[in-house]
DNA sequence: CTTTCGTCCTGACTGC
DNA sequence: TGCAGTCAGGACGAAA
């Protein structure tokens, strides 16, 4: 589940108990998640500090002071807790990461989609994962102008491409139907629609970057409130009544790509 | 090149 | 009450 808002939200918490603290010590309570980890993982990091946390798409970069980077992804299910000297642990504790200034990071992954690795400071622009990714959302350049690049030649639904982290970095299944939602977009839509026989934007293309940007804004916002709440208009909320004024539509569910998608029929277009 | 599909994993939930 | 089955999701590699 964690998109851009939630990855951002846990970025600022390890920034701020991070930077500048020393890694003194690294567990990892078993061989892998997603994929093992590096043979030197532990031994790598121990001792550096750490210089910054990053974000890029939906993942995390610790800048150590050598240079390298641990590279971080939750996957589906991950997240990071912070205790003080003596933390319990469960089965999903996956990597504990004891600082220098006493605060213990624990990486918990039921699901285990996530993963951890150790770049060189060499290797991070070239990484596989990063080197294809695509704007990202919430940059000063990301605009109408470089979407429609992206979209031109997409045959495929809006909501597929939008899903595509080569497209656009850092949106996942549920902002996309919330972004569609508020620009009055239909999934369904085929994403070239959206540009000219030129390449240049059509107005629905600027509606669609506004609310790309405004509901990763007020999710990442919504971080800090109600948590535990869904805060979402349309998301897993088949059935309802449409929230926008007037409509009267009923949210509706269907499946893209093998992912649900909610939307309303009557005012998304 | 683009697009689709199966895979990984566990917990929450449904239905008998 | 228990148990089997289904679903959810991000990224990636294989296949079309």
């Amino acid at each position: 589940m964690p998109e851009l808002p939630e990855v951002e939200y846990e970025r600022r918490r390890l920034q701020r108990v991070m930077t500048c603290a020393r890694i003194q010590r690294v567990v990892t309570r078993r061989a892998n998640l997603r994929y093992a980890f590096p043979p030197d993982f532990a031994p790598r990091l121990e001792s550096q500090t750490v210089v910054a946390v990053r974000r890029r798409a939906k993942y995390l970069l610790a800048e150590l002071e050598s240079g390298d980077v641990l590279l971080m992804h939750l996957g589906m299910s991950g997240g990071f807790r912070v205790a003080d000297g003596d933390a319990e642990y469960d089965r999903h504790d996956h990597v504990i990461f004891e600082l220098s200034t006493g605060a213990v990071v624990i990486f918990n992954d039921p699901r285990r989609f996530g993963f951890m690795t150790l770049l060189r400071a060499d290797d991070i622009e070239s990484h596989r994962a990063l080197a294809r990714l695509g704007p990202e959302p919430l940059s000063a350049r990301f605009g109408a102008a470089i979407l429609a690049r992206a979209l031109g030649r997409r045959r495929t639904p809006l909501k597929i491409a939008l899903s595509d982290q080569r497209v656009i970095a850092g949106l996942g299944n549920i902002y996309v139907s919330e972004a569609l939602y508020r620009a009055r977009l239909s999934p369904k839509r085929r994403a070239s629609t959206l540009v000219t026989r030129t390449g240049t934007p059509r107005p629905a293309l600027d509606d669609l970057v506004r609310a790309i940007k405004d509901v990763l804004r007020v999710a990442i916002r919504n971080q800090y409130r109600t948590r535990a709440a869904d805060p979402f208009l349309v998301y897993d909320r088949e059935g309802e009544r449409c929230p926008r004024r007037g409509c009267g539509g009923t949210i509706t569910r269907i499946v893209q790509g093998g992912r649900s998608t909610f939307y309303c029929p009557v005012c998304q277009r």
